[in-house]
RNA sequence: CGGAGUGUAGUGUAACGGUAGCAUUCGUGCUUUGGGAGCAUGCGAUCCGGGUUCGAAUCCCGGCACUCCGACCA
């Protein structure tokens, strides 16, 4: 967003039709929702379903944007599948029938038809896939998509951290052999890892060991530390391994050379997970390529997801302090926040349009408060909103030439020269 | 899907079976102007459907919704 010079990237909070609001809904107990709908971020439509308001989706942007970013890396290809699913697709690998499936959201059409709302992606993947590849030549391919998802949950809950509706990055690796593909999942960890060192949760973000399925020993989970965590690891902090209850066992800790005693229990909140599918798809779809000899292969796949709201959601439950949401300067709505005094000398408010304008025209994403409020509803609404870097412009600060900057993160307080204020906000860019 | 609980203005809360009140938000006017100011004034609500009763937010039945615990999952 930042480097487009086309787009101005600046919103005057008056024109914010979202409001913060000094109480959180009764009905939301978790503290990301509770802090995300008290700060306008989100707005909730039902149980497990939030739409996002403007500043939410801005988040969610940048979220989106990370990731796209460390796929495109690894050679990822974005494109985008239905998310009305044709029901004799999901025959072929027996996941149509609601006795394999139960969380299926399904539908009819007017001829009498059924379709079911996308809960994955497997086999669309494949389904498209087959037509396309044919040859040795063809692969590797690593196509993913941002997309809704739809689960009919029994019980949604946590706020955004598990909803019936949720918006998720899937990655699938179709591979030649076993052997390209385990190459690939190790390059996913990795790029794993600097999605959530980039999102600002990366020191609390550990590679967990998960129950794999038929076609590998472990999948790996993204687990972060966290109280409000559903799950429970057991992690090496020396290492930085941890291993799901799931799988906690003496045999499993012993193949993965990890001792007991240095073992701390954690709750976490799994934030990503990669696994091996194996031929488990690639076989139903008759996914084959021929290789170097003319023979017919099987195609080996890998899957690899991430929850964007429930990232967002991570990131709320573990940033946020009691005065509100505290964004990393990766993934803020905006990146400053000029908060203009009210006064009865014009200049204040002429000096806080002119440094909006300057802001923005230098490429800053900027929120600009100038609201007729006082200075206590705007400070605590901007402590709430959490943007990184506070810019104030009050009559005081204007008498002696001077800006006040505050950091959200820190509380750090410094004063700055006009002419200094670009460069410590192009820090920030 | 099992268990428990709760549904009152936009939001948060009160009301023994008897005038639906308070706070906040919002509108208007005045005062105020560096951490959710003050005064005045106004708008705004009992989840839905039945039942009991002279009378129901309140009691009973049914439905729906939401929250929490459990089972299940990005």
């Amino acid at each position: 967003m930042s480097n487009n010079k086309y787009f101005l990237d600046g919103m005057k909070q008056s024109k914010l039709f979202s409001k913060t609001r000094k109480e959180g809904p009764k009905d939301e107990v978790s503290k990301n929702a509770n802090l995300l709908i008290r700060a306008g971020f989100i707005n909730k439509e039902m149980a497990g379903v939030y739409s996002y308001l403007p500043l939410g989706l801005r988040v969610m942007k940048k979220i989106e944007d990370i990731i796209r970013d460390e796929m495109n890396m690894i050679g990822g290809i974005e494109m985008k599948t239905s998310i009305m699913q044709n029901k004799e697709v999901w025959e072929k690998s027996n996941r149509w029938d609601d006795a394999v499936v139960d969380n299926w959201f399904k539908t009819k059409l007017k001829n009498g038809g059924e379709v079911g709302l996308s809960f994955t992606n497997e086999e669309a993947y494949s389904n498209i896939l087959k037509q396309y590849v044919s040859s040795y030549n063809d692969l590797p391919l690593y196509p993913y998509d941002f997309k809704s998802i739809f689960r009919n949950e029994a019980r949604s809950k946590s706020g955004i951290l598990r909803g019936r509706e949720f918006y998720w990055k899937a990655l699938y690796s179709f591979s030649k052999d076993e052997k390209e593909h385990e190459e690939f999942y190790e390059k996913t960890k990795i790029a794993y890892k600097n999605i959530f060192s980039r999102a600002g949760i990366g020191d609390l973000t550990y590679l967990t060991f998960a129950s794999g399925g038929s076609f590998s020993k472990f999948s790996h989970e993204f687990q972060a530390i966290t109280n409000a965590g559903e799950d429970t690891i057991y992690l090496d902090e020396k290492s930085g391994i941890a291993v799901n209850k799931e799988v906690y066992t003496d045999e499993i800790l012993e193949s993965l050379n990890l001792k007991k005693d240095k073992l701390v229990e954690k709750k976490a909140i799994e934030v990503g997970n990669i696994f091996s599918l194996g031929t488990r798809f690639s076989e139903p779809f008759d996914l084959k390529y021929k290789n170097e000899k003319g023979e017919q292969k099987l195609v080996i796949m890998g899957s690899y997801g991430i929850g964007l709201g429930r990232l967002m959601g991570t990131i709320v439950e573990i940033l946020s302090d009691e005065k509100g949401l505290v964004w990393p300067v990766s993934i803020a709505p905006y990146k400053v926040h000029i908060v203009e005094l009210l006064s009865n000398n014009t200049k204040v408010k002429e000096t806080a349009e002119k440094l909006f304008e300057t802001l923005v025209k230098e490429g800053v994403e900027v929120l600009y408060d100038d609201r007729d409020s006082r200075a206590g509803e705007k400070f605590n609404d901007s402590d709430l909103i959490g943007i990184p870097v506070r810019v104030v412009v009050s009559e005081k600060g204007i008498e002696k030439g001077e800006f006040e900057i505050k950091l959200r993160k820190d509380g750090k307080v410094l004063s700055l020269k006009e002419n200094d204020i670009l460069d410590f906000v192009n820090q920030y860019k």
